[in-house]
DNA sequence: GGGGTGACCCAGT
DNA sequence: TACTGGGCCACCC
């Protein structure tokens, strides 16, 4: 299919994502880029980061970590307090993916 | 146009 | 379990 990627739309997509994330779960980078690139056919884990660190401030950011389950660098104390408020177990330092992990898909009722 | 950088990821040691 | 190296891709000098 032709070029209608559009980089602001990427990260309109990306944001939009983050924000379905209910509560209570997470999704890595990775994922997220993932995810995406089943439709705009581009995008990575770095550059989801890219986007994170510099528009994530509007949406839950908290929801979104390291494929290993780390933190926000940074902001690991703010996240992990949002976190588990949310009802989000730790072990140790980093969150469970196996347990937590979401899929836009997955649990979502589709409008 | 060229090179450095980053809220990443995976495999190998 | 922790560290390292290579790959990745868009952005910013």
């Amino acid at each position: 299919m032709p070029d209608a990627y559009d980089p602001a739309e990427y990260v309109e997509a990306v944001l939009s994502t983050v924000e379905r994330i209910p509560r209570g779960r997470v999704m890595s980078y990775g994922a997220i880029a993932e995810y995406l690139h089943d439709r705009f056919g581009r995008g990575s884990a770095r550059r989801v980061g890219s986007i994170m660190a510099t528009y994530g401030s509007a949406v839950p950011w908290h929801r979104v970590v390291s494929g290993a389950g780390r933190l926000v660098p940074g902001h690991e104390q703010e996240a992990r307090r949002r976190l588990v408020a949310e009802g989000v177990t730790f072990r140790g330092t980093h969150v469970p993916m196996v347990q937590h992990a979401w899929w836009p898909e997955d649990g979502e009722s589709r409008a």
